[in-house]
DNA sequence: TATCAACACGAAACCGTTTTCGTTACTTAA
DNA sequence: TTAAGTAACGAAAACGGTTTCGTGTTGATA
């Protein structure tokens, strides 16, 4: 890179102090007229740019949020952002994103090398592989060093901190529930492992909807999928089963559903209803269409800076936690149109 | 956040210099195994890390990536930053990430804030609002100032730098090829307009295949799709054309196609055969699938990365522009399958 | 005993900027 | 004539590190 044209260049060769080209950038009273138009008029034909690295040294703050995911190839994740990146802008800051790739270890990593300065908060959604082994520490270290931070979608209230959520049992609910509407009554679960919290929730909401319609629960109708394996064969297994619908807890889980659905020589929503998560574009182009919860990554983008620079910016205020629940809509589509 | 611990305050603590506090914890030999192992304690202790803005500022260089996306909800672009971070990463490097949202004002906004020196380099996809308006001067201001920059996929000419692109022609070319392999000759080219000149190359390979053919193009069909307007009425209307085949250059244009060729009972891809461009999950999860140009996202970023990595760490080099080109590959799927 | 190297550490400069607090020189009011 | 005020600028500290170059104290050697 090009040697950058700095306060001190412009001060030694028109033979003033860098505190007076300083100022006279700014336009202060303090520095006459003719000084700081000969100031100002060098600065630009050499097109100087303040050096940011230190300004936010002088100022202690970088006005850079990190933002750590666990994946993006997803749709819900990349509204995320999309969200966190609007939210940021309009309030003058950049952000830098990081991906932990579900895994505990990078993620611990990332979280070090961003704590350790370069941005003046965190947003993050917790990687697979931690919600698995529960080793929070590396969280409880940033929150001991009270920087701010936002959990969203995956988050553990083992942490103290601000959370941005959907109403994942609702969502569950809210989903089976219409399934029930639609008089099916067989209905099969496609699912995270446990250990994934949304997905344990969606799936509260769906046993609840199933025991106020007093029909208990077939855990045999129940399938857990380990995303480390193949999954079709995961979701072909449930198939043999006797069902007459299908909730996934996200789209590539309903998308697969109904490719298997299909190649069985079921009609959907005739024979088999399908309702998905995550309101993506697969669910919107797949054919039939896929009913789903939609889930607003953008808003929730949104509501997790805003709660993180309202952090930033007032550190003064007592700490008490916040947690906001956006609520989820069912979005219907062809998937589950009722056969009457 | 909470005021953290500097060398200063370990050197405060324990009575020694700056200097010392320094060396010991870069375990220097300047200094006792005595005090060393005193400092490296209390360091440890007291959760000591460097304050990296300082380190940045010191070393003139931030160890950051800037990268700015058109927009990210988009299959390929989430695989583009995937390939990025990754290669990035592997190299000690983090990425700032910017999205232009197609618009010229915010390419060139946020292009001024990253070259304030908070990134070492920038790697960029132009906006759709530049490459109309043809102004790139905010992108000839950063070769100028000799800050390394990579464009991907979305390059012009006119900007002297390293590049990484597809090779559209030759992917246009293929795809168009493929679809006459299958006996299909009236063939609607679903495109955005000429300006986006990924879009104009992969024009030029479709009627490249259709000249070799002796079929002369039929300007008809094609569209060139305004992405302000709605989208799918703008592809009904080469419906109205007799077609027996559509190649779309990208894949939501492909679904939509798709979705259209079946509302007006056609059977795809017994009636017409349609193509796609980015191999993303629509193709790979609509019922038929979708053949598709695979664009290798993943393997563009990492290719873009490295190119950057290698340009700001070799800087002594004398300046010479590559271009590194992709190859696409087709990937067949159910959308085309011969009649036969 | 004088000389010199090795050892262990500190002072100070530097990265680029801002800001407080002088310090001049000049003007104005008492 | 003198005290006070003001305009215009500079010196220096600060942000948090690293690094070069001393410097004082040892111990060994001639």
């Amino acid at each position: 890179m090009k040697q950058k044209i700095t306060i001190k260049t412009i001060a030694k060769e028109l033979g003033v102090s860098t505190s007076t080209v300083s100022k006279a950038l700014k336009d202060s009273h303090e520095i006459s007229t003719e000084t700081k138009q000969k100031i100002q008029a060098y600065a630009d034909l050499y097109n100087y740019k303040p050096n940011s690295l230190a300004l936010q040294l002088r100022n202690q703050k970088t006005k850079v949020i990190g933002v750590i995911l666990p994946k993006i190839v997803h749709h819900f994740f990349s509204t995320v952002i999309m969200g966190i990146e609007e939210g940021a802008n309009k309030k003058g800051y950049n952000i830098m994103v990081c991906f932990s790739n579900e895994s505990y270890k990078k993620e611990v990593e990332t979280l070090k090398v961003l704590s350790n300065g370069s941005v003046d908060g965190l947003i993050v959604s917790i990687a697979s592989q931690t919600l698995e082994n529960k080793d929070f520490n590396h969280f409880k270290g940033l929150v001991a060093e009270e920087i701010p931070l936002v959990l969203f979608d995956r988050v553990v209230d083992e942490i103290l901190c601000d959370k941005v959520v959907v109403d994942d049992v609702g969502a569950g609910y809210k989903a089976t529930q219409h399934l029930l509407d639609n008089h099916r009554t067989k209905i099969a679960l496609i699912t995270t492992p446990n250990h994934v919290n949304v997905g344990a929730l969606r799936r509260q909401g769906y046993e609840k909807a199933l025991i106020e319609s007093y029909i208990k629960t077939n855990k045999k109708l129940i399938v857990e999928i380990d995303e480390n394996e193949d999954i079709k064969p995961q979701i072909e297994k449930v198939f043999e089963q006797d069902i007459d619908a299908v909730f996934a807890v996200n789209e590539i889980y309903a998308a697969n559903a109904m490719r298997i659905a299909k190649e069985k020589g079921l009609e959907v929503p005739k024979d088999i209803s399908i309702i998905g998560f995550t309101d993506g574009l697969i669910s919107e182009y797949s054919s039939p269409s896929i009913t789903t919860i939609a889930q607003h990554g953008f808003t929730m983008g949104k509501q997790a800076v805003d709660l993180l620079i309202e952090r930033i910016e007032n550190e003064s205020e007592l700490f008490k936690p916040k947690k906001i629940v956006i609520s989820s809509d069912l979005k219907l589509r062809e998937s589950t149109k009722p056969s009457s």
